[in-house]
DNA sequence: GAGCGTCTGTGCGGTGCCGCCCGAACCGCG
DNA sequence: CGCGGTTCGGGCGGCACCGCACAGACGCTC
């Protein structure tokens, strides 16, 4: 059992160059990322970036009218603030911890002078963003022609994936407003894959079973995302 | 009427400082892009990015089953194949002319050492890219919640700001593949439309004659959209 | 263990879009 | 000028999901 307070779990941090990972210890400050906390609102300045160790951010838009949908979900294997880095400092859209942990972050101009300063650094961030857009343009996909029972699949592995363990706390409702759906839809949806067996929740806890059953189950869309972050951001290089 | 070959009419190009475009120009190759030419397939290396300064590109990712669903569209105010400087070099997405007309290029080497070598270029394609990022965000929340009503003035709007003149060139069969929809919803839809005076079509030209009216009907997102475009990319800062 | 709030299950009418089919209108071409 | 291909209009049954309403089940608290 890895101490939990280890910044290298995060993939991102442990991918950084020996001569990075100096100047940028001293510079990490851990927290905890409770469950609905927002970590940068809709056209808000970005105090800082953060790097997921346990924690899952969702982002998401929300609408005039007040319903939602998750535009990307962050985990272990990214970072929360690309705009940070990318330019303007903002975007139109929120992040909301979605699933309690911890993890690390960085204030807001160190990142930038890191960004400018280190090509390694820049090309990771850059390459880690490049998947970001691809899990983007899935969902947008996705989100126009899969039904939902699949959408379920593809949010619960996304999910998984990015946690340790097979356990989720997550009430329906919650993954209703992540997938933009009725509350409703998601029980019908939940109810199929716990009578197949390859899921049990019971108030607010879900349990994958059978990983290999809702992989099967799932569009296209998960695996096209699953290759592309296996392609772009490899294996730890450093550790 | 400005001369048609010139680069500066596409805004990125436009943008750059002196001695960053004084190093481009000999190596901008100007191209003819008539409809339908793929500028790159998915998952294929891209050999350049295209500045368009006519045409309009599309973004599109294309399912196993065949069916279609645009990311996002390219006018003169970007460039097509982020993918070469972002990492990896290729997408799981189609680049597709949309709307015939000319841009200019640049070899995907050329491309990676000016955006290695100069501050300037590197942010104003990262500003560029995180623009583009917002538009597919918007599209993921669109295909989402909204109606085939307002997505099609959305993407009419989107279409005629990188277009000259309020003409477009498309029949309504490739509407609907942008959109990932029936023909015959694109049909209705466009019918309403025409029914109010919006706009006017025949056989694959479409005229657009209340711009206002439109902006009225759509969804929020071409707003947001639009809006993100002119904060993160303001009005050419040389000339 | 009584009570209450949260979470999950179910039913019902409505609707936006689908898949499919066919006919009409239009245009270019021989 | 007639023919064929493209583009558009309309109809029809089906279905996934919506909005709404409500009941049961569970777990925490007092």
């Amino acid at each position: 059992m890895p101490d939990p307070r280890e910044p290298r779990l995060n993939h991102l941090i442990a991918a950084l160059p020996a001569a990075d990972w100096a100047r940028w210890a001293p510079q990490l400050e851990w927290v905890q990322m409770p469950l609905g906390q927002v970590l940068y609102e809709s056209g808000r300045a970005m105090s800082h970036v953060y790097f997921p160790t346990s924690a899952i951010v969702s982002l998401l838009y929300v609408m005039a009218d007040g319903s939602s949908a998750e535009i990307a979900v962050v985990g272990h294997d990214g970072v929360v603030g690309i705009a940070l880095f990318m330019g303007g400092g903002s975007t139109p859209s929120r992040a909301v911890v979605q699933s309690a942990g911890e993890g690390w972050r960085l204030r807001g101009p160190v990142m930038l002078e890191e960004f400018n300063r280190s090509h390694p650094v820049m090309h990771l961030m850059l390459r880690y963003t490049q998947a970001l857009i691809t899990q983007m343009a899935q969902t947008a996909v996705c989100n126009r022609h899969h039904l939902l029972d699949q959408q379920l699949c593809r949010w619960l592995l996304l999910s998984m994936d990015r946690l340790v363990g097979n356990e989720l706390v997550m009430t329906q409702e919650l993954i209703a407003n992540m997938l933009g759906v009725r509350r409703e839809g998601v029980t019908e949806a939940a109810l199929k894959l716990q009578r197949d067996g390859l899921i049990r929740y019971a108030r607010g806890r879900i349990t994958v079973l059978d990983r290999p059953g809702l992989e099967a189950r799932t569009c296209e869309c998960y695996a096209v995302v699953k290759q592309e972050y296996d392609r772009l951001l490899p294996a730890r290089t450093a550790d």
